[in-house]
DNA sequence: GTGCGACGATTTTAG
DNA sequence: ATCGTCGCAC
């Protein structure tokens, strides 16, 4: 046997991962580009071809279904073959495939369907008006967080201490409500998805028994961003003859504002006989790179303690840019692109990176003005576009007549004349009545209790939905999605808007016929109702068009797992990053820190980090202080650029810039000036230095860029 | 049912 | 600044 590919350019460390035999649990503690893919799919291999594992008894964890495709697709190309039949997937999608199979033990109908967190929000606003709550008093945001939040602690609404408190116990009613509802509606939300299973399992003794002996071998990926509910359901696998291989990066932790809680360390407290494996070695960055994450991440007090190094080359130093404001820090990162462009590279080998989202717009000008392709990571994805939920609500109608949600989204979209208050009659039968906004309609329509023409509005629906039903059950997938944008109205109805908004629309209902075309699915036989769960489980890119040559814009966390040539890390202030909201507690602060740490291993050569003394934020100036992670960094490590001008003094020993420019001309921001032509004005900004250095003045009836030196102070 | 102006909030985000 | 939501007028 060949073994070459699967144990080719691996290191001690890693070898040791991908081929134990010991009995116990693996942690494997994954630096940052230390090959923890490479480590977790040779070792699936490994555990096929050598340890003779048959690929059935593999369950294989990860948080992406981007992560759980790649790693099947990489398995199988160091096997040769196809392993169809491993359990490679989301804890979502490992879930839903569970409870599809065990929907009767359970206690779900047979079509439950998958809720997004969008329906969940619309359901949580329809429960707080149907039971008289002000939604200003009580946000729909904070009563969605609530529930899954209990949801990911495993409780349900009488399990929920409320310690008499009446904002709580109102909550818990809420709840409670939301609960019965779902039950009543046949549909389910993402935390249900893992409760329900962890439910399933612990009650079902048999069940449980059946998964323990069948999964030998259970991975995890990523394991660092587990949850609570998450840590449970990967336990009710455990038994005396199978065993784990956890890989994660406790400093990569960098979701715990979404539940993610210190898992690697309650493992290790819980399983001490676990064999930790550090992967130190990293394959990606230069020393410089390398050092500058290390310096960084060890002010953290948490952590296991890991020491990233490379064999590689030192590289050139991390360059630090001062920007003046956030459009000079958008021209000045147009510029290093522009560079590296001219020195031969591609786009796509460039990340620009931030904080948060609402720093894309500026930065998306200036590659506009400096006429370079790029590409924005996020935003809404495909099957998150309202044209295509639309669709979908009529297809989840189909299967389901009785979803609500699908009900309240599309009972007028488009517009057939179903107002207001036939609606609201509806809903208040169907509550009365403890019945589906369907069979309150259908009940209407016996009773004739509304106008004639409410009731004609209503008959036609009915009509609709029932003629779809029928029509469809004849048809193929593909052929169901055509028919019902066509025959629901929805086609027309776009296409009658004008606009480039309405285009895309209609593109994007082609696109939806194409994914039902090529639509597959091994687990399940009903290919309408698969497809309708692929949708809420894997929503899709953000984008098309993803192998083209375009320099990549993205918020930090959307960087994890990505690396990039050139980086640039902009935004560097305190206030931006670390966050305003983060400053105050330690643990977010170190949770910043970690992003920091996060988005610093993502360069492979080049590092930039820039920073604006005034940036506009919510339409006010606000001044910024460079980031504390950059004073961080050792100084023998940075090169501050000052444009076209290399300052010897590193910023991390440098006044900030304002206070250097002001201590050399003696003007500051908002200093009132004379200047002989234009008479008196205000500073507004200020840039260069020595006998460069310019100053921005707004006179009365107009503003100017001036030399320093040209204007006096009064 | 649509269009318009006021008002408020605005970190990160997979499934 | 800007985006989404809400109430109101037509």
């Amino acid at each position: 046997m060949d073994l070459t590919p699967i144990l080719n350019h691996l290191n001690d460390d890693q070898r040791k991962a991908v081929t134990s035999e010991v009995d116990s649990d693996i942690m494997v503690i994954a630096g940052a580009g230390s090959g923890k893919t490479r480590v977790l799919t040779r070792r699936i291999a490994w555990l096929i071809q050598v340890m003779q594992v048959p690929a059935t008894a593999i369950l294989a964890v990860t948080f992406t279904n981007k992560a759980a495709h790649e790693m099947r697709s990489r398995v199988e190309e160091l096997l040769h073959m196809p392993v169809r039949n491993m359990w490679i997937g989301t804890f979502h999608g490992l879930c839903h495939r569970m409870l599809r199979l065990h929907y009767a033990d359970a206690d779900l109908v047979e079509n439950f369907q998958v809720m997004d967190s969008d329906d969940q929000y619309r359901l949580i606003r329809r429960l707080l008006k149907s039971m008289g709550l002000d939604e200003g008093q009580w946000s729909p945001k904070e009563i969605q967080w609530f529930i899954n939040k209990k949801k990911d602690d495993g409780l349900r609404p009488d399990k929920v201490p409320h310690y008499d408190n009446l904002h709580t116990k109102t909550l818990i009613s809420i709840y409670q409500n939301y609960q019965t509802t779902c039950e009543k509606i046949g549909v389910v939300d993402f935390a249900e998805l893992l409760l329900r299973v962890c439910e399933l399992l612990q009650k079902h003794e048999a069940l449980r028994q059946h998964y323990q002996r069948r999964f030998k071998k259970i991975l995890v990926d990523e394991f660092q961003d587990t949850n609570q509910i998450q840590y449970r359901w990967l336990n009710l696998f455990r038994s005396e003859t199978n065993d784990y291989m956890l890989v994660g990066d406790d400093d990569q932790s960098i979701y715990g504002w979404r539940g993610a809680s210190r898992n690697i360390e309650r493992y290790l407290e819980d399983y001490p006989q676990t064999e930790i494996i550090r992967l130190e070695q990293n394959y990606r960055s230069t020393t410089t790179i390398l050092q500058a994450a290390n310096a960084i991440i060890a002010n953290n007090q948490s952590r296991l303690g890991k020491q990233l190094w490379t064999s590689g080359h030192h590289g050139e130093p991390i360059r630090i840019y001062a920007a003046y404001n956030d459009l000079d820090e958008a021209k000045y990162v147009a510029t290093i692109v522009k560079k590296w462009l001219q020195d031969g590279n591609r786009r796509d080998e460039c990340a620009i990176l931030y904080r948060s989202n609402a720093q894309s717009r500026v930065l998306e000008e200036a590659f506009i003005q400096a006429n370079i392709a790029y590409r924005v990571y996020g935003g809404l994805r495909f099957y998150e576009r309202a044209e295509i939920k639309d669709t979908l609500a009529y297809m989840r109608l189909i299967v389901n007549p009785n979803d609500d949600s699908a009900f309240e989204r599309i009972i007028n979209t488009p517009t057939r004349g179903i107002g207001h208050a036939t609606l609201e009659h509806l809903r208040q039968l169907a509550k009365t009545a403890d019945i589906s906004l369907w069979q309150a309609c259908l009940q209407v329509i016996e009773t004739k209790s509304l106008s004639a023409r409410a009731l004609n509005a209503l008959e036609r629906f009915v009509s609709l939905i029932s003629d779809m039903a029928q029509t469809c059950a004849e048809l193929e997938l593909a052929e169901i999605v055509e028919h019902v944008i066509h025959h629901s109205g929805l086609h027309f109805h776009y296409q009658k808007e004008k606009g480039e908004k309405a285009r895309t629309r209609l593109e994007n209902l082609d696109e939806l016929v194409t994914a039902a075309k090529t639509f597959t699915s091994e687990e399940s036989s009903n290919l309408l109702q698969a497809f309708l769960a692929n949708a809420a489980l894997e929503a899709g890119e953000g984008q098309a068009d993803e192998h083209t040559d375009y320099v990549q814009l993205m918020t930090l966390h959307s960087a994890k797992g990505l690396e990039f040539p050139l980086v640039v890390l902009t935004g560097m202030e305190d206030g931006l990053f670390p966050h305003q909201m983060c400053l105050d507690e330690l643990k977010q602060l170190e949770e910043e820190r970690r992003l920091c740490y996060v988005g610093i291993t993502r360069a492979k050569q080049q590092l930039f980090m820039t920073y604006a003394e005034i940036r506009r934020q919510h339409g006010r100036e606000m001044y910024h202080k460079p980031s504390r992670f950059i004073r961080e960094i050792p100084a023998e490590l940075l090169e501050e650029i000052r444009l076209q001008t290399k300052i010897s003094r590193p910023v991390s020993l440098a006044m900030n810039t304002r206070d250097y420019f002001a201590a050399e001309t003696a003007i500051n921001i908002g200093a009132h000036v004379l200047h002989q032509k234009f008479g008196e004005g205000i500073v507004m900004a200020f840039e260069g230095q020595g006998d460069n250095a310019r100053v921005q003045v707004r006179f009365s009836d107009q503003t100017r860029w001036l030399l320093a030196s040209f204007v006096e102070v009064v």
